[in-house]
DNA sequence: TTAATGTGTCAATATGATTGACCTAGACCG
DNA sequence: CGGTCTAGGTCAATCATATTGACACATTAA
């Protein structure tokens, strides 16, 4: 059993990750709520942004859902011409998915304002406390 | 502008968030699933655990969602008898929220998952990361 | 040729959230 | 006292997001 004072210093923790999580989340939907869009597109946006020519299956795979659910928004980012899709070379049922440079743009806009509130953190902090951060994250991150 | 090295550790630290945040959660939710509750469930069981005689407008400022949203959930969990509801002594229109002892049960069981998630990630990344993570989480967590 | 894979889509359904409107009860203020 | 504000509850309509299941099509691999 873990001790109590212990039990109170974990159960801040698991405050400070809640709060933090939707501090990091709100700035971005406000931007995405104006456009008629949701996190989801967010989240399709951003990692089309850092793995360009990402399949469709490995987006399901980064986002854990279901196709259907992912069908709609990645059709209509297509749709508003910020998703650009080409067959792959080496197999031609595989789409390479590339964001257009308007969906460049837009990615820029929400993921600069999430790069913006982290480095403010990390700013803040200070660099050891950063590594430490990046330390547990990638623990808490790993899979169970 | 940020440079580029920076740019790439700031989306490695996005992603961490992510991954980490989605890691926490899922426990969690499967155990609530077997009950046929939701993640709002969850929230409303740990607040009112580490915040004894919270009141319904406490809350709903904590959880950050609309009456309506919290209504139905709630109730759900005083008709199953998880959380009892008590009016207030000094403004009997405000009730008092306290989990029962079967309620207690239920938040122990979830909250303890992630306490001990979390615990394992600071057991694995030592003392001085975990501080750096708490002081850069602190900063994340506060209003903006 | 057959089987498996990647993608797309229809349908039904569930959940969780919203806003708006309206209600009661109790507290507070003049 | 009467008027107003606040805490809480609830009905209704709606929206967004997600699910599972079933099926189609093209392409690749065995």
């Amino acid at each position: 059993m873990i001790d109590l004072d212990r039990q109170d210093a974990l159960r801040g923790a698991i405050e400070l990750l809640y709060f933090a999580y939707r501090g990091f989340t709100d700035l971005p939907d406000r931007i995405l709520e104006r456009r008629g869009l949701g996190r989801v597109h967010h989240r399709i946006l951003y990692f089309i942004g850092s793995r360009p020519d990402v399949s469709v299956r490995g987006l399901l795979d980064l986002l854990a859902v279901s196709k259907q659910a992912l069908n709609a928004p990645l059709r209509q980012l297509m749709e508003m011409g910020l998703v650009a899709a080409l067959p792959a070379a080496s197999d031609r049922r595989v789409k390479n998915l590339r964001l257009t440079p308007e969906g460049q743009r837009l990615e820029a806009e929400l993921t600069g304002a999430q790069m913006r509130h982290l480095e403010a953190a990390f700013d803040k902090a200070g660099a050891p406390q950063e590594e430490g951060w990046r330390a547990v994250m990638a623990v808490l991150a790993a899979p169970a």
